[in-house]
Formats: structure tokens, sequence, C-alpha cells
DNA sequence: GCATTAACCACAG
DNA sequence: CTGTGGTTAATGC
């Protein structure tokens, strides 16, 4: 094994993998980046970030698929959001108390750039519209957060699980049918609910003809009625 | 009260 | 890790 593999070589002027908002620098910032950052692969199952950590890094998804969770109280998690490539991971503790507030770890095997984070913020601070995109990225993240948490206050356990099926439907797989990378914990973990109604929902769905699971394998055979439960709570 | 919902628990595959 | 069934506590007629 002489050669190290492609991703290990290419600067990041060239990269493909980056996250969007490093398009709006110039050469010499990513250069810059690509002087302080590490690139880094996590088996599926491994922490990349753990919470209550020093917030030494930002983080930039190039390949596989993450979770974005608190640790809440009895070993309950609540996962935020589900990342996939090539998104950005970011966080309250960037201008807060440069603390992770949350874990991320991997779903599957996963490829990221850790980039300092202090010339992260330098490039915030010396690139508006670096800036700018980044304030955007934030405020999605934060408006979505603001949406699960009226979707779970505000409806049943079935509009909850339909929600969560159509966020992955919508936002991580695009497609009707796909691999599913969670656990039922995991979905449990996502839609806030115990891992108990997350099983008995879904298996619920399935005698009404709405999914289809066949191992890891989910697929949705009729999403008018996944959207009519979504919308009826 | 009574019915429904969903978490908790124990346990089997 | 996944699925099942019984129990229980809260909530809404």
């Amino acid at each position: 094994m002489n050669e190290s593999p492609d991703y290990m070589n290419r600067n990041c002027l060239n990269c493909n993998c980056r996250a969007e908002m490093f398009n709006l620098l110039n050469q010499e910032e990513l250069e810059l980046v690509y002087r302080h950052k590490t690139t880094v692969m996590f088996r599926k199952g491994e922490t990349i970030k753990k919470q209550g950590t020093a917030m030494t890094h930002v983080i930039s998804v190039n390949s596989g698929l993450v979770k974005v969770y608190i640790e809440g109280i009895d070993r309950r998690n609540t996962i935020l959001r589900i990342v996939k490539p090539t998104n950005f991971i970011g966080g309250p503790g960037i201008y807060l108390d440069q603390v992770h507030h949350f874990s991320v770890s991997a779903l599957q095997d996963t490829r990221v750039c850790l980039i300092e984070m202090q010339v992260f913020k330098s490039l915030l601070d010396r690139n508006k519209k670096f800036s700018e995109e980044f304030m955007v990225d934030f405020s999605r993240n934060t408006l979505a957060i603001y949406q699960r948490l009226i979707n779970q206050t505000q409806k049943e356990v079935p509009g909850r699980m339909a929600d969560t099926i159509l966020y992955l439907l919508e936002n991580i797989y695009n497609s009707s049918k796909f691999e599913l990378h969670l656990t039922k914990q995991d979905l449990a973990d996502i839609s806030g609910m115990s891992k108990d109604s997350c099983v008995k929902i879904l298996r619920e769905f399935q005698r009404e003809g709405i999914i289809l699971q066949d191992r890891h394998e989910l697929e949705i055979t009729d999403l008018e009625k996944l959207k009519r439960i979504s919308r009826l709570g």
C-alpha cells in the first residue's frame, strides 16, 4: 500500500466533498483551511464528538452518515438531526462557550474533516459571504428544530412517526425505498417516543399498508396516507 | 367512572 | 437489537 487514498492528497481547493459553504472561500482561504484540518475515517458506531468536551474543531461530513444527538437524563437520547454528505456541523459552542452541546456518532462508515475552530472563526470574521452562508445554515437548522418541537409536543405517536419517516424521505434519502441505517431505538430518539411505541407504530403502519419493512430496508408504499397522518397528528 | 394513550417492564427470539 | 404482552399512570370524555 504505497498509495495513500485520493482524499489524503487532495487539497481543499479541488475538493468535491466539502460542505457547500466552503465554496465561498477564495484560494488563499481554502489553503488556510487545508493547513488546519485533519481528515478522519470513523467506523460505524464510533463517537466523533462527545457532548460536554471542549470544542476544538468544527466538522464537515465528506461521506457516510452521522447522527447529532443530546445525551439526556437516564440514558435517554434525543436526536437533533441526521447529517449526510456534504454538510456542516458547528453548534452554539462556537460563539458561546467552546463546548460541544451534543454528541456526534457515525451511523455507517464515515469520513469527516475536522477544521480547527479558531481558524474557522477567523474565516467567518474576514469573509462576509462565508459568514452569511454560515448564518443561513445555522438558521435553517434552528428552524427545523422549532418545527420538530411543535410536531412532538402537539402530535400523538402516529403523527410523530409519520413526521420522522417524511423527514428521512425528504431530507436524507430522497427515495421512497431506502436502506435504513438507524435502529428502532434511533427512530424512537428522533421521534420523541419510547422504543416500544416506535416498534408498535411501525407494525401498525405496515398492517395498514403504509410502509414495508424488510430487515434494514424501509419502503413507503402509501405516501398520501403517511402525509395525512402527519397532518392530522 | 370509563376509555384511550403511551411509557415502563420483563422477557423471548 | 427487535418484538410482544401485561401493567400502570395520565388525560379526556
